[in-house]
DNA sequence: TTCGTTTTTTGATGAATGTCAAAAACTTAA
DNA sequence: TTAAGTTTTTGACATTCATCAAAAAACGAA
């Protein structure tokens, strides 16, 4: 886990996402740690249109939300989050897969997995200010957008929409995790394996089967033996 | 599981709280669903004070409030709502004390558990308007403040106090939940029913062990092996 | 490609927990 | 208070799953 490394911030403007991957992939051979600045006029089109889908903002809010967010690009196997401090920011992982995990008696727990349009933090960290018990890392190499919690604290003030837009937000991600905790706590193994492979196939597809056992909340060998036998 | 039961609707101004129980033990001794409504004038006092600890709102949106909530008293084992219908109602819960379970192979499932200053209801069908896969049933005795859905969010285009009022609740919520999913999943049994002594003993003191086994996801047999050897 | 490392699979064993059944304790209503 | 019903406890046994170890497969860097 390597908390200090070198960075590097380069602003940019109607640069092909080909061409950012690729110097991307480039500085993170040489172990740099790359923050892209977009130009404001540009970009997180994706992400606007994402949160379209919970509730419709004013144009000055979608440009406050503009301004605010910062393009951030990460490796596999990089730390977004560390556990013991503090997450200031919230993401929107635009492209790529990330995984939170935690350690319980010297093991890596996995509790959840990101994709892509989903917004991630250690939400505990970034909602009470506290030190993360959580890391959250990288399992592709991604595209994130960050804002930082007064950045967005300062937003809600100004912008009503943008309130209602992230209380809305957090339903959806409480039923969501509520759905979750059922499923983990009450159903078989087998089951659990059964219903991610029908719900969330992607899931399977890009995460390696141990964190996917951590995350079912069994261990390797026993998803090794479910998956034999279908 | 009664679903159509006599109401009675009582107008009250000034009533103790004493007499109030008193009245409403003696309805449901004759099998009345018992709904009382308050002057407005009164009460929702503790409503208010609980969540004046999320985010302080303006004298109107405590009056808009004040309009909205209906009280609402329940005898044990009564249903405050059954799976299939949808719950358009958002319930604080004053006194007492009630339990959400599913149904699953024939067995009731007890997910979760409210007790004085909860929110309660059926969170996925209040927010999607689907129908609810969960019942709420009654532990005790209780006395709950309901607001509909249409009168929450009349209130909340009109109080922006009260958006970010209820997203600061979900973010409290939030990771309330996520705080037990990660316990559920990840810890053994027993230990499940430590963490339970020390942190929330109401619910053991006041719970019956089968519901409590349920909700830890074991067999009552075994939650009365684990107690009987501390 | 090849070598070394990590991940996944397979087998043997033991611990934890579920299930069924019956007894004991507790509750409730008449 | 009793009698009926419900909940909790106890015992015997079966099942599921974790653990440890070692082999096989997949991955990654030189």
């Amino acid at each position: 886990m390597q908390l200090c490394k070198r960075q590097v911030w380069i602003c940019y403007k109607h640069v092909l996402n080909e061409v950012k991957a690729a110097l991307c992939q480039f500085l993170f051979c040489l172990d740099f740690h790359v923050i892209l600045k977009a130009s404001t006029d540009l970009l997180i089109k994706q992400l606007l249109n994402h949160i379209k889908t919970y509730h419709h903002l004013t144009d000055e809010a979608q440009a406050a939300l503009r301004e605010c967010f910062e393009e951030k690009i990460l490796g596999k196997t990089e730390y977004l989050v560390t556990a013991g401090k503090i997450c200031k920011h919230l993401y929107f992982l635009e492209r790529g897969a990330l995984r939170g995990f935690y350690n319980l008696d010297g093991k890596d727990i996995t509790h959840w997995f990101g994709f892509e349009n989903d917004f991630v933090t250690s939400f505990h960290s970034f909602i009470t200010g506290e030190p993360s018990v959580e890391n959250i890392q990288l399992l592709e190499g991604s595209v994130l957008w960050g804002i930082t919690k007064e950045s967005l604290n300062r937003l809600l003030n100004l912008h009503n929409d943008l309130e209602k837009l992230l209380r809305i937000a957090y339903e959806k991600y409480y039923i969501r995790l509520e759905e979750r905790y059922v499923n983990a706590q009450f159903k078989a193994a087998a089951e659990r394996y059964q219903n991610l492979l029908e719900q969330t196939p992607h899931i399977i597809e890009r995460v390696p089967l141990g964190h996917i056992a951590s995350y079912l909340g069994i261990s390797a060998e026993t998803l090794s033996r479910i998956r034999s036998r279908f």
